[in-house]
DNA sequence: TAGATTGTTAATCGATTAACAATC
DNA sequence: TAGATTGTTAATCGATTAACAATC
């Protein structure tokens, strides 16, 4: 196929397809059919093939895919396959927590600044990295060439340094805090808020007697 | 309306709602229409009128929602006018930053419990919390009534917690852990992989001129 | 009454799945 | 060759949006 444009649930996708192939390279497993994948994943044997198929003829029919080879592709899609530096603003508990995922991420993408607004928190050491007064950001940002940006401060402040990121050339934005981001239309957004994933959830609690029940299928 | 299945996306989208209307609240404002919602929110006001009229007739020709009574709707249908416990496993550094949640959730959901399997967690209090062994962690589900579980250990625990959360009578898992997890149809799972999120980001970056160009609209 | 806005039906759009020829 | 599995087209399914009568 190669080339459309490609839907966000398609490239939603593609990081799990990674992830798992990353396990089959580690099992020293070489090669996989989109039935497997899709057994494993949960997904669509048909739904694999045609995500993959957006990007370029990857398998072999009556084979399958190789993995190494996919790994590869997949990575060069994502853009995983050059260093991608990331800023983290907020250095709380979140942020903190974030920051330990450095090793995971491992060469491709890192975590190469953070930064807080409140004074006390300036001059920290949070994993080899010192956090960085909101004044820096703008520089640090330009210096480091940094294209992502994490957002993990209070509510309150999360459009600001929204606008500050945004200022400061970023491209993408993850954002835990639980606001709607108003961003250019060329910025890109992606809610990471916990709060609503647990409200969701709890919708599909099993209701007690004395409610009408919605959730039979 | 009323009735007929709800798809997720409409329940993911209550939160959001809900999120919203507690702030008009905090302001006073005791009305909006689904035009201000839409704009506020980036939603089709047609699919905020539809998604609520799922559950019932909430608003007023001519007038709009009024604040207080959608809240009050919006809660009761996300089951968050009931107390809901909740278990946090895995006390690293994310399950320590989502603890802090407790206070933002207020009284409609709280972690109550929290379990690692590493022996010299076991006793430290975070947030007056004390950590629990994993021995523990069936006996504390069914004491506390706890029905959702927050899974945030390693990768390679991953589904041996959702195991014993699932057989614990748990019945939905947010899921921290970069993996798929395996459990019977009637559990509910969502996956907050920030890995996955971040990786998927990285495909809207900003091509250097050396790439095709996928992403003019 | 005139203006605003809902709830709902119909139209559109997009995503998932089935099916199968091509081919390893 | 027979069996397996891809890439892709067509069919299905579902979600979003437009439009509008009802009505505050």
């Amino acid at each position: 196929m190669k080339s459309d444009k490609i839907s966000e649930a398609v490239v939603r996708r593609l990081p799990v397809y990674l992830r798992f192939l990353n396990d089959l390279q580690k099992r020293e497993i070489s090669t996989v059919s989109s039935q497997e994948l899709g057994q494993k994943l949960d997904l669509n044997p048909a739904q694999i093939r045609k995500d993959l198929a957006y990007f370029g003829d990857f398998g072999r029919k009556g084979i399958g895919y190789d993995v190494s080879y996919l790994i590869e592709k997949i990575r060069h899609i994502l853009k995983l396959d050059q260093q991608i530096n990331v800023a983290l603003v907020g250095a709380g508990n979140l942020g903190h927590a974030l920051s330990n995922y450095n090793a995971y991420l491992k060469d491709t993408m890192k975590i190469t600044a953070i930064f807080d607004a409140y004074e006390p928190k300036v001059g920290q050491q949070i994993n080899s990295l010192t956090v960085q007064p909101m004044s820096q950001l703008g520089d640090t940002i330009r210096a480091q060439g940094i294209r992502i940006g994490i957002i993990t401060v209070p509510d309150s402040e999360a459009q600001n340094v929204a606008d500050i990121l945004v200022d400061s050339g970023i491209e993408a934005i993850l954002n835990f805090a639980p606001v709607i981001l108003k961003t250019p239309s060329n910025i890109r957004i992606h809610a990471a808020d916990f709060t609503t994933d647990l409200q969701s959830l709890a919708y599909y609690l099993h209701d007690g007697k004395d409610e009408a029940e919605d959730e039979q299928q």
